[in-house]
DNA sequence: ATTAATAATGAGAACGATTACTGTTTATAA
DNA sequence: TTATAAACAGTAATCGTTCTCATTATTAAT
């Protein structure tokens, strides 16, 4: 992969994720390119997010238990994941680089990069609950009740 | 799963993340467990795995591009993830609860918990950068050159 | 101890996300 | 315009993980 070609199915990948503010999945990118280019495949749209990705045209974000997200901002910031309904949201107003140095300066390794990520209820899931709203219809899977004793 | 029930296999299973200080995959447990227990299969070490993650015996951790990590190490704490070699290592001398207050202070939601992953080159790998030995030796294909321009 | 109930197992199929292959099309540069 | 190689669509393959199911093991009650 020596020089990079054009192409119209990278542009409007591009242009797709940077124009959302959601942080969605491969293949919510091509469910939603699919309606400009119907015989797209899959495969092309893995296969440009990753190049962007590592043209460090746009971010590959990876979170417990759910597929990759990608991000068009590429500026430093950190994320929200909602456990309830799994929605993405950004979190830009900690200061990430003031934990990168101060974890650099006590660090023997070279520190290149830090991936925040705050798990919890979303606000929205957050006022649903407190109204008691038809609990199952935006639950997930993700409760899980263990009452038992740990072995050991 | 209402009541459990004592196995060996996930005593052995628990006893072996405990001991470890590395932070391995599910199939290096199952390799390891394996010399113990010859047929044991990689269903039962996913299954207690993820069983004593639910019961916050240990710490199930996600990280970018590679295979799911588990720690035997509860307490809250961060992690480094070396590019070159895959290591993970603790991080365990930043202030973590501050980052998760400072955050939730302002945030709608309720932030629950936090994961704080650094990237970069360990110390081992940069003294054998530094010291120019067989790159390829240890190197993974981490490494992607790209030399052209981007779309767009 | 014996038994009944049911949790946990081992083996392997199934699954979702991602990557790799292959033959064809398209962009670029001579 | 034609040669070259990148990018494509389509599809098979791979990887990590979960699920199914018939069998085995643990537990609680006889």
């Amino acid at each position: 992969m020596a020089v990079l070609k054009y192409s119209r199915q990278r542009e409007a990948i591009y242009n797709n994720l940077r124009q959302r503010k959601d942080h969605p999945t491969a293949d919510m990118i091509f469910a939603d390119i699919r309606k400009e280019f119907p015989n797209i495949s899959l495969g092309t749209v893995y296969r440009n997010l990753s190049l962007l990705s590592d043209l460090g045209k746009i971010q590959k974000l990876a979170a417990d238990g759910i597929a990759d997200r990608f991000d068009g901002n590429v500026l430093p910031h950190d994320h929200f994941i909602c456990r309830r309904c799994g929605a993405m949201t950004d979190m830009d107003f900690v200061d990430t680089e003031r934990f990168k140095e101060e974890a650099a300066s006590r660090f023997d390794g070279e520190i290149e990069s830090c991936s925040i990520v705050f798990y919890g209820i979303c606000a929205d899931c957050k006022k649903k609950e407190a109204m008691n709203l038809a609990g199952e219809e935006y639950s997930s899977e993700a409760r899980k009740t263990v009452e038992a004793q740990p072995t050991a």
